[in-house]
DNA sequence: GTCTATAAATCGATAGAC
DNA sequence: GTCTATCGATTTATAGAC
């Protein structure tokens, strides 16, 4: 399809600056202590104006949402497809700890039902959601298949597991801590995930 | 100490009623969405009469934390003394899946700052997490000796990492999705905890 | 200490001029 | 579409009678 019209582009651009900084703000403060005020503030225009291009704080809160799960759609699609499975989902849960740490992972009370409904409501959400759970569930079971991961698991279990990751509080208390820098915090909390603390017999590679 | 006056002992029968609201409310919907108006009309008493007890919001939810504090020093207290660390470690952490099941762990955000400033500046609430950090910190580190954590995990890791078990979405999920009652819940989400989501070969137990 | 009533501040959302 | 100005609702906190 067409790009539109150059007024059309700017409005794009606009509403990119804006989900931007709704993104930066929602992992900073979540939904309920970020303000719309704030958010205009940040993007440097009015608050009605910012109701102009969303309807609610609830419909700028989704809009992040997607942005974030588009591009986790991305980081599943970019990779290579004769990698193992196991593989795979370390390195997309690499990417979403790593985007945490950065401080650009939105996060999303799990209670707040007028935010809930607006993004059941959205198909751009929903939609991506189940396609992104899809792909993973279908790498969960064949990591299974391949020995990889424990196949007495239920998939569920380790799709959640491995979601939880983006709101872990973990990486964010250990750089608290200070005594450790981004990438060995990636690499711990990695390692707590897929092995767990126990001691753990060396293996095979 | 003497108990006090009757009057006293009725002062405080009603302070723990008010702690017992909070507690559930914060659990239910989390400190920002949890209104002062609506845990007095919990209570069953008028709004005025509750600042009479506490301060301020962030004053009842601090007295909240303390009150969930000491019942895991508590259980702490309860591990019978011969048992082995990571037995003791896993009882713990059981017990704090329980609760979060149970509707009835309270959980605050980590971004609110005159929620932090409050917490911090109660002695009850910061003792009360030394004591016990540090009675958890002697148990991994005698687990570690034992063999039965990876050694060579740092022990904030080990803590933290246990210590966010009491506000892992995962158990929520598991049990949005109904397939699973609360006790196979609890034994996966341990599961993946200590041993992670890895094919383990069998162990000698 | 408990109540009713209200102050004081904040926030989401909108009206209306340009 | 952007702005200024403001509404209406909610919320924390308090005043003052009893």
């Amino acid at each position: 399809m067409a790009r539109g019209s150059f007024r059309e582009q700017l409005l794009r651009v606009r509403e990119d600056a804006i989900i931007e900084s709704v993104n930066r703000l929602l992992a900073e403060k979540g939904f309920d202590l970020m303000t719309v005020d704030e958010v205009a503030a940040d993007v440097g225009i009015a608050k009605a104006s910012l109701y102009k291009h969303f309807a609610s704080k609830e419909a700028l809160a989704a809009a992040a949402m997607v942005r974030v799960l588009r591009k986790s759609a991305e980081v599943v699609a970019a990779q290579p497809a004769d990698a193992r499975a196991i593989d795979k989902l370390r390195a997309v849960t690499r990417w979403a700890l790593q985007v945490q740490l950065a401080g650009e992972m939105p996060t999303l009370p799990s209670q707040n039902s007028s935010l809930r409904a607006e993004l059941l409501g959205s198909a751009a959400y929903t939609d991506l959601l189940m396609q992104v759970s899809d792909e993973l569930g279908a790498w969960i079971e064949r990591a299974q298949a391949d020995g990889d991961i424990e196949p007495a698991l239920p998939g569920e279990l380790v799709l959640y597991t491995l979601f939880a990751r983006a709101c872990d509080p973990v990486p964010g208390f250990l750089k608290a801590g200070g005594r450790f820098d981004d990438a060995q915090i990636v690499d711990m909390v990695l390692g707590t995930c897929f092995d767990g603390l126990r001691r753990r017999p060396e293996r095979a590679s």
